[in-house]
DNA sequence: TGTACATCAGTGAACGCGCGTTCACTGATGTAC
DNA sequence: TGTACATCAGTGAACGCGCGTTCACTGATGTAC
């Protein structure tokens, strides 16, 4: 009977000086749409709008347009996905076994927050706005943490000697292709998926490992 | 003066019964479009038709919506795809090096063919129809050709044993990766490509290679 | 304690756009007689 | 050899849609006097 109900609660006007709360309503119902529909184009402004219980103008108040929006959350994603990543790499002090953790961590945050995976990892270039420099920033702090991890495996001559960055760059062409697979290509009849992850991580890190004898504090495998 | 030219030259009716000429100018001209966008979202039914020189409801002429028109296209290029592959693949009889090969023609697929590359491995799962289930097959395929390429160097006893769909499934994780992000993140500071590409795949063999002295027929590196 | 007023959060209606698709049509081409 | 006609390749105009964004506005809230 009724027309065109929002999808949420009426939502009441914030009171003076509150104006605030709704930018945050805001950012938590796109989040909420981009994870559902893991599609940048598929988040209008008026779903988020709708999904808020408001009208599209007052997303304006906010933002200034709708790329602002798209980026300020996956923003938020961005720090977090860092954050997960610190902290997941921290779980050992070996560095070889910190590479493993951090790369599982990598691969579970890609499979339960697609949508930004995909804006973050996936999305074309130009549809990355000019301002958007702290991207560059972001990126180079996480992956500046992976190349000091790898710098770590290096030192401790678990690894063959080689170029870090030349190394990272491997490892995170491992872990993202794993991860946009998943993501893509659900269909795929995949062996279990966290079998694969550790297997496809093992590989990498064996074709990474300093030959036996040659390390200086390698770990090694068995004395032959 | 003259108002919205068409961007391509007037093009003639075609002579009866010549009718199908125009399904491979379409053809053509959405696979560039493709190409030139990489994005399935940028190419539009009015594109295709004012690049061809014609009007739209021409392409209805020919194919029943905008999803057949462009898996139509994608399906040429998962079969050059393969065909490319295979033929790479061909060029040594040794299989770990045939894996090395086609993982340089893989690679270098995508980045020549950002477009259909993004539509064929990155597009989300709900944008391909229904009826697209030679997909599933094509790229069984495909997959299968690397499947029988990892079981060859199984039974020339140059990689550890092991189960031949996970080591297949991360030989593509490892290329896709590094594909995709060399698409998607043109901007970042990645060290010499061809260098990268042959980096990562040295890194992916050498973690599935057998261990010195286990292999039967191993080609081993050195005596030591 | 009461009232005028500035402020602020949010609305309603509309804009112009490009999209996929449909439908009745046109006019050149070939064929039957 | 000439003409009527069916066929076929393509057109022109329009449909309804959802989109991002703008603009003038409303009405509740707090504050100054």
């Amino acid at each position: 009977m009724s027309a065109a109900a929002p999808s949420a609660r009426p939502r009441s006007r914030a009171r003076r000086g509150q104006g605030e709360l709704l930018r945050d309503e805001i950012l938590e119902a796109t989040e909420r749409l981009l994870v559902e529909t893991g599609d940048e184009a598929a988040v209008s402004i008026r779903a988020v709008a709708d999904a808020v219980g408001v009208t599209p103008p007052s997303i304006y108040l906010h933002f200034a347009d709708k790329s602002e929006l798209i980026f300020a959350v996956c923003e938020k994603h961005f720090e977090e996905f860092d954050r997960l990543l610190q902290e997941a790499a921290g779980g050992s002090s070996d560095p070889v076994e910190s590479l493993m953790l951090r790369g599982r961590a990598y691969v579970r945050f890609g499979i339960e927050h697609p949508g930004p995976y995909r804006i973050l990892f996936m999305s074309k270039p130009a549809a990355i706005p000019d301002w958007w420099t702290t991207e560059r920033l972001m990126e180079s702090a996480s992956f500046a943490h992976l190349v000091e991890n790898v710098q770590a495996c290096l030192d401790a001559g678990a690894f063959a000697p080689g170029n870090p960055l030349m190394i990272s760059a491997s490892l995170w062409a491992g872990v993202h292709g794993l991860t946009s697979l998943l993501i893509t290509k659900q269909a795929f009849p995949w062996p279990d998926v966290d079998g694969l992850i550790d297997y496809v991580l093992h590989v990498l890190l064996r074709g990474l490992r300093a030959e036996e004898g040659t390390a200086s504090t390698g770990e090694g495998s068995a004395a032959r």
